[in-house]
DNA sequence: AGCTTTCGGGTACGATGTACGCAAGCACCG
DNA sequence: CGGTGCTTGCGTACATCGTACCCGAAAGCT
C-alpha cells in the first residue's frame, strides 16, 4: 500500500533506443529476450534491400525472423524507431577510410564513402530524411570528419559548418542520382524503352520554344555521368573550402 | 466486329500527366470534367500544409473537394502522380528573382528562393525525393538557372553541372534543416523540454569519452543558426565555382 | 514452490490505396 | 428529336498496413 514511485523513471525515447541491450530494465529478472536489436535491424535491412522500402512492413520483418508481428514492439517503440535502428546499423557498417593527413584527400575519401553507402542501399537516404538519428555510429562518422578538419586553423563552429556542407551536398547529390535510377526501375522498362516512351512528350516541350536550354541539353545529348559529376562537384566544393580557409 | 485498334495510342504517363487539360482524350465528347488538376493540386497542398504530408490521403483530398475518393482517379493515375502534380504546382508558384547580370548575385538569389520555397512547405522536399518531376514549372526553373550561367565561358555540360551542384546542396541543406525542426515538432515539446529530455543520453555519450568533438560541440554550446550557415555555405560554394571558372 | 517480472504473439480496429463496375451527363449522328 | 457512344462521378469492396490490448509462457529471486 506504500505509494512507491515506478521502479525506474521513464527514459526518453532517444536514450531507450540506443541502449546497448534491448532489455527494458537493467535487471536480469524475467524471461530473456529472444532476439537482439541488431538481428532485427539486419532482417529489416535485408527486406529493404531486396524489395525496397515501400515493401518494408512490421509483419514482414517479424515473419522473416520467424515470430509474430507484435513481438517486434518489445524491441522498438514503433516503425519509426525501427527505421532509426536501420539507419544507425547501416552507418555502423560503413568502413571509414584511413586518414592520410592531407585534408583534401581525406575529405574526398569521406564523401566518396558516404556516397557509396547510400548507393548500395538506396532506401537509406529516404529513411534518414526527417529523423535526426543521433546514434553511436552516426556520431562516429562526425568524429571522423571533424578530425580531418582539425588543425587547419578553423574554429570548432567552422569545422562543423564545413563537415555539414559536404554531407549536405553528398546527400543532395545522391538523392538526385537515386531518383534518376528509381524512375527507370519503377517503369520496369529498359533505358531504351523508357527513352522511347517519353520521346513524344520531350518533343512537345522542345517545339514549344519555351525551354531553349533544355532543348540544347537534349539535342547535344548531354547525359548524366554521375561518377564524373560527383568528382567535379567535389572539386569545386573543396576549392571553395580552400579559398575561404584562413591563410596559413 | 471489326478489330479496330483503340482510338488513340496509349500515352506514356509523363505525357498524360502534364497535358494542359485533364481530359483523357482530345475530343470534346462525353461528360465534361467537374474539376481541374490545378484545383486538385491546391486542395492537396492545403491539406499537406495544414496537417503534414503523412496526413495526406486520397480520401481527404476528395472530401475537401466535396467529392468521392475514387473521382480523383479520373485526374491522376495514383497517389504518386498526385504528388508530382503538387510538386510542379508548387514550383510554379515560386517567384523567380530578377536577374541583375552579376552571376554571383543571381545564383545566390536563386538558391535563396529555392530554400524559401521548401521552408514554406516542409513536405515539398520529402515528396520531391524519388520522383523526377519534369513538369513545365520545374523546367522553367532550370532555364532560369542556366541563363544566369550563360556567357561565363562554360560549356553547356558545365553549366548544367554547376546548376545541379547548387540545387543539390540546397536540397541537402534544407533537408537537414527541416529534420531538425521536425523532431522538435513531432515530440510536441518546447525546445526547452526537449533538451531536458535527451540530456541524460547526451551526458552518457559525452562521459563515454568516445566522442571528443561532439562533446566540445555540446559544451561550447554551438547552436545551429541555419540562416547564417546557409549564407556561409553559399559563400564557399560560389567561391569554389569561381575558382574553377575558365580564366577570362 | 511461489512470486515477480519480462517476453511472445494472437486478435482486432481503424485507416489507407485502389480495382471494379455501374449510373449519370453530354456531344454528336441519324 | 431520340438514340448511341463516349466521358466522368463515385459507391462498394478488398488487401494491407501500423499498432492497442491482453493474456499465457518463461525465467530469475526468495
Amino acid at each position: 500500500m506504500t505509494d512507491r514511485t515506478p521502479a525506474r523513471s521513464e527514459l526518453p525515447s532517444e536514450a531507450r533506443l540506443w541502449r546497448p541491450s534491448s532489455r527494458s530494465t537493467d535487471s536480469a529478472r524475467g524471461r530473456p529476450p529472444g532476439y537482439s536489436r541488431a538481428q532485427i535491424a539486419e532482417a529489416a535491412i535485408k527486406i529493404a534491400d531486396a524489395e525496397g522500402v515501400e515493401a518494408l512492413s512490421m509483419r514482414k520483418v517479424a515473419t522473416a525472423l520467424g515470430t509474430g508481428a507484435m513481438s517486434l514492439y518489445r524491441y522498438v517503440k514503433n516503425k519509426e524507431a525501427l527505421c532509426q535502428l536501420m539507419v544507425d546499423h547501416m552507418v555502423g557498417q560503413a568502413v571509414l577510410p584511413e586518414r592520410t593527413g592531407e585534408w583534401r584527400t581525406d575529405l574526398r575519401a569521406l564523401a566518396v564513402a558516404q556516397r557509396m553507402t547510400q548507393l548500395a542501399h538506396p532506401w537509406l537516404a529516404g529513411i534518414a530524411a526527417g529523423r535526426p538519428t543521433m546514434g553511436p555510429n552516426t556520431l562516429r562518422m562526425l568524429e571522423h570528419g571533424m578530425s580531418i578538419l582539425d588543425g587547419l586553423g578553423l574554429s570548432l563552429a567552422e569545422m562543423l559548418e564545413i563537415y555539414s556542407l559536404i554531407s549536405s551536398w553528398v546527400n543532395g547529390f545522391v538523392r538526385e542520382e537515386l531518383t534518376e535510377e528509381a524512375v527507370r526501375e519503377r517503369s520496369g522498362l529498359s533505358v531504351q524503352e523508357w527513352r522511347q516512351n517519353i520521346a513524344p512528350y520531350i518533343e512537345n516541350l522542345m517545339s514549344s520554344g519555351d525551354y531553349p536550354y533544355f532543348t540544347r541539353i537534349v539535342r547535344e545529348g548531354i547525359d548524366h555521368d554521375f561518377d564524373m559529376r560527383f568528382e567535379r562537384g567535389l572539386d569545386r566544393i573543396i576549392a571553395g573550402i580552400a579559398a575561404t580557409l584562413p591563410s596559413r
